[in-house]
DNA sequence: CTTGACTCTATACCAGGGTACAGGGTTTAT
DNA sequence: ATAAACCCTGTACCCTGGTATAGAGTCAAG
């Protein structure tokens, strides 16, 4: 309850690198709890909103939908869902994004080749990096 | 040349898991190179735009959006650019894709806590990928 | 030589993820 | 006590990344 140290929808947006629009928009989607309200009618957030809205942006980045998201955010125990349940579907979050870190991996390597390669003759005219990858498939 | 095994689009969609419509899309946004056209007008594609393509739903399950593909894609030698401009460029890239690859892993680090901690009396009410996340944050 | 599966262009539509008013109340600084 | 700077709800709009449809031509098999 402690209401003092609350953010306002505004300077929440402000720290987190979102616009107020975006804020509520996310509220309305679910993918941030309904806030608790002055008297006003203003929402009032904690502090650790902030962190929220950061891992969301971040996310998205990372080809995560926000449904996606909304996903990963609730990842607890809830009415009805078992631990053994819970740890069923963590383990599958961790595959998908092993997945994704690896295919980054193979785009990072074949950047790494392009840019050597590039010292000499430089880069062929077609797809170089096409080719860099095509051309050192690595651990997949 | 080796218009004896060119794709038809549908082949080509076929095999590379998109639709014919979206490769059309992809044309007219310049993703990929107009191809040559058989004298009934039909495309006809070499067998390397299967490659391009899997690129290319690959990037975007990985956060890029269309136009960072295209970008990511024309990384070679034209006219006007040097060697350097294409190694700096790779650079770049190379940095915004570790940069990917880290926050994955934190993503990744996250969710084996989450499993971990299961075991246990599970995890907790709040949410507990945030928590793992952040090493020290306030509470709601 | 026709029928079905394919292709062409062009246009319209759709969902996701926001962004921008409009019309109104609230808080704060002067 | 008033203006600037916030906040509220609601609705409309926008961009990206496609999908769907229409109307017409092409190719391959029987």
């Amino acid at each position: 309850m402690s209401i003092a140290n609350a953010l306002t929808i505004g300077k929440l947006a402000g720290r987190s690198g979102v616009s107020v629009q975006t804020v509520r928009y996310y509220e309305r989607s679910g993918l941030l709890p309904k806030p608790s309200r002055a008297a006003s009618g203003y929402r009032l957030y904690a502090h650790d909103a902030i962190g929220r809205l950061t891992f969301i942006k971040q996310a998205q980045q990372l080809g995560f939908s926000l449904s996606e998201i909304q996903d990963l955010l609730s990842l607890r125990m809830q009415s009805g869902t078992t631990c053994a349940d819970v740890r069923q579907r963590a383990r599958e979050k961790i595959i998908a994004v092993s997945k994704k870190i690896e295919e980054l991996q193979r785009i990072r390597s074949a950047l790494t080749k392009l840019a050597a390669a590039c010292r000499g003759k430089g880069p062929t005219a077609e797809c170089p990096i096409l080719e860099a990858m095509e051309s050192g498939q690595d651990a997949q």
